[in-house]
DNA sequence: CCAATTTCAGTCCAACTGAAATCT
DNA sequence: CAGATTTCAGTTAGACTGAAATTG
């Protein structure tokens, strides 16, 4: 129970930094996320199922986080050319430009996690991996209703 | 930052599975803690400021969280015969009673870290102790004053 | 008077459900 | 047609702000 707790707390305490630091850019830590996955794909743009399935929300989450995206000048949407249903985010030069800064800010901040050093947090994310890994196997298929 | 993101993401997985488990009893994660908070207190009774130091949320968020927890019969409430500005939460037999099956099913899941080994388990407690410590999240005066 | 405790009214973000529109 | 993708409307939980009432 003192790992689940502690796990629970810790990311508590990360969000509020996390937060803090994204807020006066106009962006919460969620969108943020959002962002930081469409700068990292290969043509700057992803379906909208496709950021769902990678930042594991739900699809009305992801409209409305594109939406406020898309508000504040981050992304633009476009028709997907490859499928008539679906929609492209793709993230503009001013949300490419958010993105340096708040990452830049956050590695200052490293992350929150000031207290660990590399070592201690190679450990974290090993340890956590197998959770992750583990939960991946059993949630093979998130779209059964 | 491969930590952290491994924090925020099996967070996500242990939330999803903790308010699996306490729906049924009409209980969401935050509500189970502050009635485990109560259980494990002296008297069975805490000040709705004590409750929001050590759950680390807003008063106006204990004020929610107890009040739904008193619809649903699991507390109630009490002037504090110690200070006249202040309530008293009380845990109920029916409120011990919802603690100990929701946390004999938390258990029987291993609090959804099945991944890992009572080992591991306690590596993850000892590296992120050492960063709540540094956010003066571990409360070590655990007396009420 | 000032400070602490709690509550209330209302805002905000995000996750969700159910349904609809559109397209494969 | 069934199935996938996205959006919309509305609900819910929780964190927050500002203000008020009460009391120390």
């Amino acid at each position: 129970m003192a790992a689940a707790t502690s796990i629970m707390r810790v990311q508590q305490l990360l969000l509020g930094e996390f937060d803090r630091i994204c807020r006066p850019y106009g962006l919460t830590f969620a969108r943020y996320e959002a962002l930081v996955l469409l700068s990292f794909s290969r043509t700057g743009a992803l379906p909208m199922a496709k950021i769902g399935e990678r930042l594991m929300v739900h699809p009305t989450s992801v409209t409305n986080t594109i939406q406020r995206l898309e508000t504040a000048g981050f992304v633009t949407r476009e028709p997907n050319p490859r499928d008539g249903r679906g929609t492209l985010a793709r993230i503009t030069d001013s949300g490419r430009d958010a993105v340096k800064k708040v990452t830049s800010e956050l590695m200052d901040a490293e992350f929150g996690l000031t207290a660990l050093d590399d070592e201690q947090r190679l450990a974290v994310f090993e340890l956590l991996r197998t959770v992750r890994v583990a939960a991946r196997d059993f949630h093979t298929d998130d779209h059964e209703h």
